[in-house]
DNA sequence: AATACATTTGAACACCTGTTCATATATCAT
DNA sequence: ATGATATATGAACAGGTGTTCAAATGTATT
């Protein structure tokens, strides 16, 4: 199964986006729940200013939806779509690592 | 489904790595079926030098492996459960992009 | 109106990252 | 041995990125 360029260029940005420890974290709280900013920032310990601004990242990557209610503004994952590709994701991290390993590489030395 | 911290921290260095277009079209080139590095150079129209710094990095987060015979490394997918996440990403991305919505609910206001 | 609260925005900073180039290492052939 | 091929490595550069801070915007309450 092949994607297009284009397609691929499309999914190395959602990706990219995706792969950021806070983003992602942000990305999870507000994934099958509505989630004000605040309340992000609180539960993840986070300045809201910098909430707010990987936000702007989620939202432009079409990943998360705001709707505003008041003073606040509620995040949540854009659709299934989404919610399905973070659910294989968190499932396959969440699996116990395979043992089917034929030979051991040597230990990659990443700086 | 929830991850602790240190399986939220492995994902988004996982996504990070592979949210770089070059490193996902060298990952999907080798996914299925082993690739030498000149041979994925040259299929991508990308240096060599290059191809090999991104190979070190994908190896590095465990997923690619390394098989040396002569003069070329052939480099594959690390494991199934490598290519599996792939998998999913790559269907997901190639589904066309309206699901059957029985609700559509959160109408949005994105810039 | 003013105040308090929630979120956003922009600038500035330090840090990281992808790429290129030159060079090194390894392997095969002559 | 030399030379050619394949890959790896390191330095260096340009540009991108996450974070913080201060200030702005919007919104409800008094």
């Amino acid at each position: 199964m092949r994607l297009s360029p284009d397609q691929t260029t499309e999914l190395a940005e959602m990706l990219h986006v995706m792969g950021d420890a806070n983003r992602l974290r942000i990305l999870l709280v507000c994934l099958d729940e509505e989630r004000a900013v605040g309340a992000i920032a609180d539960e993840l310990s986070l300045a809201p200013s910098l909430v707010s601004h990987h936000l702007r990242l989620l939202r432009a990557a079409r990943l998360v939806r705001a709707r505003k209610q008041g003073k606040q503004v509620f995040y949540l994952a854009a659709d299934d779509h989404v919610r399905s590709v973070i659910g294989d994701l968190v499932a396959h991290v969440a699996e116990p690592p395979e043992s089917d390993h034929t030979h051991d590489d040597h230990r990659g030395g990443a700086d």
